[in-house]
DNA sequence: ATTGGCACTCCAGTCATGCGAGTGCCAGCT
DNA sequence: AGCTGGCACTCGCATGACTGGAGTGCCAAT
């Protein structure tokens, strides 16, 4: 059984090893730590922790290193968060004031992150399933293309080109235009998808004058439906990969596709479990599933006018998690902030 | 004086560095090329070529590589363009075929060339300055939100919203809309941006009622067309950097900054001079003005319905020119072809 | 339970050595 | 004049032996 200062050591350990890079023995402990006890005390309680497998040494005789299983107890029970100095609050503040819509927010919000942790900061976007359509507006550009533009309550706002083959006179417009507002407008988007599925396997529905047109500006407003349900993310600060990659084992070709393909770390961010404060954390070994085996991504939630979504940071596993952890709860406070105000000034 | 023999010389040491990332000497050449002369006579050879400083020694007694002038006057002289296969011909097609928007198009363009080359792809967005517009939309959100829309000839669609304080009534807006109509359909979006500064600039033109309102109006719009003549990049395949890593002496963290930024590609790609066939190729130590001393650029002109651009590849200077370069153009071609056809049949 | 001491292990750096690839140059040949 | 074979020479690189140092595990003593 490893004893409270067996975990006082881990944590120094940890502490240690995130600073300086290189596996920490008994006797720099002794040194850098106020533990009143002598190295030989500090290596049978090193002893111990290597029977738990929170951490190994690399070499029969080398000091040692945390495992990801050590990591995570670190992170569970004995990291504190390291407040934000006044500077950094300011930062926060100065990058995210002054932006206009979601779009602009999400992205200031990237670079914030990515700008204070040296790492690849990624936010998702509020999951517009919940969301509700507000407005549906069809323009004709002339020449047989129409624009179809979807509004939701969330201040998204989608357009889509379509090519519908003919111009309608206004008022035939003002007839589909109003069929579709009746259809979605105040609807979930999700259940706003299903409606628009139903009129499209309903052959009494089609207005047999324009039939054609028309089913095309329908299947141009599912396909925009069809988007919104897809979850996105903003990301930033793909470079510092390339900054840390010694801290990389491998290489960092797989971390760079996941931030290509987006749909790895959605999945990723998505499964990751909160605590009661929003946070989490996945490291190491934890996200092998997703071919990230050396990576951790911390993560905060937060809310974008009830509509839960999240905000982290991805690094190599060796990373400064009470540094990373405040840095996004932070971050993602701040973000909530600044929609719900959003949202009541206009 | 470098010998006729002298450059092709040249070219198999280019050739098989290329390919086999390794220097290259006197007696691997004769083996590999049939120059039907002795080893000796290509060491004479390649000590002109040293002397022209279009190879060097990294060591006393090793094979020789290209500098960065041999692989200009490769590119230049010796290269002579590689043809597609039909499989990879009808890769292009399959990635292209039955995209929608000019952004669809393009991200299946960079996603094709990545896939096709290995590299970074990247396209240039086709410049909107002198694109036309052809419609201002304002829609009504309610609550005091105007959405703008702005629609270019070259298919562009932008909108944005804009919080204007109080709703119109429809008589007020549609005066609203021809008035901005009048000031900038028609016009190409340069001088849609002077007539909309004049008229900011002009205390006369302001309608007293609305005076705040139209005036936020305006001001979106102006934003709108500052973005628009904002040239903007779409790339993909940038995790390849990584693969090749052993391919950049450094980091490849410019590298990856650079892709991230867009700002120093964009500059980039636009001061290469092309050729009469609108071939580009930028290389080495050329771009460390950039900040991109070891790596090349290899790009083609392609056009959008009038409006140049370019369409590229970045990779390590030991890169593969001649697949490279045909790759490049018959992308470049093919999405020429797309674009005219799109334009034609809308 | 903690400590000092001690033998042991293993990494990392240094040096000497040998091998092989490749060059430069020269004398001779066509 | 250009090409060729031959030969001495230079390095880079891999190998192996040796050493110093950091760190451990264990044990007997406190």
């Amino acid at each position: 059984m490893v004893s409270e200062r067996g975990l006082q050591v881990l944590r120094a350990i940890v502490q240690d090893y995130v600073d300086t890079r290189e596996p920490v023995g008994s006797k720099a402990i002794v040194e850098r730590h106020a533990f009143g006890v002598s190295a030989a005390t500090i290596r049978n309680d090193m002893a111990l922790l290597e029977d738990e497998e929170l951490i190994v040494a690399p070499h029969t005789s080398s000091g040692r290193v945390p495992t990801d299983k050590g990591y995570r107890v670190f992170v569970d029970h004995l990291a504190e968060l390291r407040p934000l100095s006044p500077a950094q609050r300011a930062a926060i503040a100065s990058f995210l004031d002054g932006s206009g819509d979601l779009d602009d927010v999400l992205v200031r919000t990237v670079r914030a992150l990515t700008q204070l942790t040296g790492q690849v900061a990624i936010v998702q976007y509020p999951s517009f399933a919940r969301a509700t359509i507000t407005h549906v507006e069809l323009v004709q550009l002339g020449g047989g293309r129409m624009l179809v533009i979807l509004v939701t309550d969330t201040g998204r706002v989608s357009q889509r080109l379509t090519f519908v083959g003919e111009d309608f006179d206004d008022a035939d417009l003002a007839h589909i235009r109003a069929g579709l507002g009746t259809l979605l407008v105040g609807r979930p988007v999700r259940e706003g998808l299903q409606r628009i599925a139903e009129r499209l396997d309903d052959p009494d529905a089609q207005a047999p004058a324009h039939e054609r047109a028309t089913d095309e500006i329908v299947r141009a407003v599912a396909e925009e439906l069809e988007e919104f349900r897809q979850d996105k993310l903003v990301m930033a600060g793909s470079a510092n990969l390339a900054r840390r990659e010694s801290d990389f084992r491998g290489s960092i070709y797989p971390l760079l596709e996941a931030i290509e393909e987006q749909v790895t770390l959605l999945r990723l961010m998505g499964e990751m479990v909160a605590d009661e404060q929003g946070l989490a954390a996945s490291i190491g070994r934890e996200n092998e599933a997703f071919g990230l085996g050396e990576a951790s991504v911390v993560a905060s939630d937060y809310d974008a006018t009830g509509s839960l979504a999240r905000v982290g940071v991805l690094g190599p596993t060796r990373m400064d998690y009470p540094t990373n952890l405040a840095t996004v709860r932070a971050v993602a406070r701040y973000l909530t902030r600044m929609l719900e105000q959003d949202d009541s000034s206009r």
